[in-house]
RNA sequence: GCCCGAGUAGCUCAUUUGGCUAGAGCACCUGUCUUGUAAACAGGAGGUAGUGGGUUCGAAUCCCACCUCGGGCUCCA
């Protein structure tokens, strides 16, 4: 008597009675049965060795599949875990998921000690000697009583056993918390743990790698410290991150991947580009922009304003400071408060500096009665705003204490506010795609569970217009419940650079409650006062943050039309200079940044000196440029290819190039030649 | 804010367990050289070793506090 088993080619294959997946595998392939790590029973993920029944549908996992990756990834951590409690028998362990590519542990030392980079290496030596081993893992069920016994050394996990077996109502928090508990919890009323070597086990859903053999290709990375359940209010436990593959080379892949990304950080690039720098007598989270930086935040900038204008926006401005009774209205000094800066005190009233633009423009709407027939009304700022960000959070142009926003308010009416969204949200994906982004994902964030303001009913309108705007828009998007504003639901886009990281960007909410605070009306065509709906935006977020972003995602090479020098003039003797300074006007006049580099220096190193800034195009000029009235033209290459020189080129060709390539880069018309920055080719 | 780590010249880094006047390369300044596609040569200037305290005959080095930065947690544009 056999059993017949589904596979997901729609197959089918007849096996022996007991028969396991490993035995599955082997039968089909002995390739497949090497790289087999555990299958899925009828869409359920489960151990190699458990026993198959007639009728199931199969579907073997593969150590080169994403699922595969994450199941070696959750063994390996277990097996950190073993390698901690071995040498520090007084430790206790908490929770150990995988990541993304890697994994990590959470752990209490007693008396609040804490792992060292030396205590990696060894507890990493320990985690070596495990593998090769090649411990069987064993999964075993018991009941929540006898799990609370087994594990009564280990509070952590007594909680997790608990918070299994009697799980509250699903209540904000929990729902919120829950995702990073999930690995450790069982897969029905039964608690599973599992076990390997002779005295280690630990709770655990499952599945595992067959054995610790299997786990030969991991690093440890780094230790930090992490509240227990990401409460801050909770223990501080002692987490090690690390990182595992399906084999030494992917590992080794993904370490120089780390160091190509290293090597990209805005904060080194924009201090070896002299874009900006972060004076420490400014504060955490300050910078100043330096020449470069700022050219090029004002291409930025004039580039977004025009596109604004062009879609139908008005620009307005705002000061930087207002009085409580602004923020008590618009509820800022009672739901956002630990992040504004303190007030100022300034004849008989506190000051605040603005975290956000919106009671702005708010009042700028409300300063005269506005007329249906002028909505939707769209006010746009290049706004800055403080927050006091907690003093650890602060990560270069990334994350400040001070920057400005690409803001804007729109007032609509109800029936217009899905329109609008779905405008946005093809406005905000056009402007990023002419900065070099395709990739996007967008996340629904739905009313948080602590502080928010409004009625029920208003978050519900507000949300399903995002939704629905979404869905119109056919975007894939993600839900993240109670990650809305605090007076709204919002939609935020992230993009992808070229390394395959995302970044949060930008955003669009929807707000029903401040035109309630500060009673906005409009009048209807019915000549009754009706109530607007606000939508809060920004595109490119923060431009700080995205000129951060920008700075990573093209490595320090801008395109043409934002590299604040595009061409550099190099004479190859004294004798070339005149000429030099020829050229160099020629393509100032055609509204392009030129520098004419006449220093003594060798032409080698003054060749080098402008590589090392990335510049686009160095141009050499010798005797026979200027016998034919041509150019040497050194184009900046990609990191896939390296650039030819090219000799004797026609400068009037090589000008009309530029002017073709610097639109193509735009992928607009609108025209963001600034040169009055700098006043032409400069000696 | 919390946990861990780090702070030496503008930048990258030396200064072995506490011990001579804290060194080097790049960058900068001066001079020589006048150059055809990624680093000419010589000289000079530049540091209260993050700041403050302590231990010691003696501190960049050991201890404490604070500041800043980095990696995380939390939070977020």
């Amino acid at each position: 008597m056999g059993i017949d088993i589904h596979l997901p080619d729609k197959s089918s294959r007849t096996l022996n009675e007991g028969a396991t997946g490993a035995d599955l595998a082997a039968d089909i392939s002995t390739s497949l049965a090497k790289k087999a790590l555990a299958i899925k029973k009828n869409g359920v993920q489960i151990d190699l060795d458990v026993e198959l029944e007639n009728g199931d549908a199969i579907e073997i996992i593969t150590d080169d599949t994403e699922e595969g990756l994450e199941i070696i990834r959750h063994s390996t951590a277990h097996v950190l875990a073993q390698a901690v409690l071995t040498l520090y028998p007084e430790a206790t362990f908490a929770i150990g998921p995988p990541i993304e590519n890697g994994f990590y542990y959470d752990f209490e030392l007693p008396d609040g000690k804490s792992f060292s980079d030396d205590d990696l290496a060894a507890i990493s030596s320990k985690m070596a000697e495990i593998v090769k081993a090649d411990q069987k893992f064993v999964r075993n069920e018991t009941d929540s009583k006898k799990a609370l016994k087994l594990f009564s050394k280990h509070p952590y996990k007594c909680e997790i056993i608990e918070t299994v077996s009697n799980p509250s109502p699903i209540n904000s928090d929990g729902a919120a918390k829950s995702g990073d508990l999930a690995s450790e919890m069982t897969s029905g009323d039964a608690i599973t743990y599992y076990t390997n070597g002779d005295n280690f086990f630990d709770l655990c859903r499952g599945p595992h790698v067959p054995s610790t053999g299997r786990l030969k290709h991991f690093a440890l990375e780094k230790v930090a410290g992490a509240y227990w359940r990401g409460d801050e209010k909770r223990s501080m436990l002692q987490r090690i991150y690390g990182t595992a593959w399906n084999s030494a080379k992917s590992l080794k892949q993904y370490l120089v991947q780390l160091e190509e990304a290293a090597k990209r950080d805005h904060r080194k690039l924009a201090r070896e580009l002299d874009l900006l720098s972060w004076p420490e007598s400014l504060g955490p989270g300050l910078a100043v922009w330096h020449p470069k930086g700022a050219l090029i935040r004002n291409i930025i900038e004039q580039y977004s304003r025009d596109r604004h204008i062009a879609a139908g926006y008005d620009q307005v401005y705002s000061p930087h400071i207002a009085k409580s009774e602004l923020w008590q209205t618009s509820g800022h000094l009672d739901f956002y408060s630990e992040s504004m800066y303190p007030a100022m005190e300034l004849d008989g009233a506190s000051y605040y500096p603005k975290p956000m633009n919106c009671p702005f423009h708010v009042l700028t709407f409300s300063s005269s009665q506005k007329s249906y027939r002028q909505l939707p009304l769209r006010l746009f700022e290049l706004g800055t705003v403080y927050r006091y960000e907690l003093s650890g959070a602060v990560h270069g142009l990334m994350r400040g204490r001070g920057f400005t926003q690409d803001d804007s308010h729109i007032f609509c009416t109800q029936e217009q506010m899905g329109a609008e969204i779905f405008a946005l949200l093809d406005f905000s994906l056009s402007v990023l795609r002419d900065f070099g982004f395709d990739q996007f994902q967008t996340k629904l964030s739905t009313r948080p569970f602590e502080k928010s303001v409004g009625e029920d009913s208003l978050w519900e309108l507000a949300t399903t217009g995002l939704k629905d705007a979404l869905e119109k828009a056919e975007q894939d998007y993600t839900i993240d419940e109670g990650g809305g504003a605090f007076y709204g639901p919002k939609i935020d886009i992230d993009v992808k650079d070229a390394i395959g990281r995302s970044w949060q960007l930008s955003t669009i909410q929807v707000d029903f409650n401040l035109p309630e605070r500060f009673d906005l009306t409009y009048t209807g065509e019915d000549s009754q006062r009706h109530r607007p709906v606000m939508i809060h935006r920004a595109l490119m977020g923060s431009i700080d943050r995205f000129f951060g972003v920008l700075i990573e995602h093209y490595s320090g090479a801008f395109p043409l039309w934002l590299a604040p020098e595009q061409v550099r003039v190099l004479p190859v003797a004294e004798a070339h200079q005149d000429y030099g300074q020829k050229v160099a006007d020629e393509i100032s006049a055609a509204g392009f940044r030129v520098l004419l580099d006449s220093s003594d220096q060798p032409l080698g190193k003054r060749i080098r000196s402008a590589k090392v800034l990335k510049l686009p195009y160095i141009l050499v000029v010798g005797n026979e440029d200027i016998a034919a009235n041509t150019v040497g033209v050194n184009e900046r290459s990609t990191e896939n290819e390296k650039s030819e020189v090219k000799r004797g080129i026609v400068l009037t060709d090589f000008i009309s190039e530029l002017k073709k390539e610097a639109k193509l880069d735009a992928n607009t018309d609108i025209d963001t030649d600034i040169d009055t920055q700098k006043g032409g080719a400069k000696k």
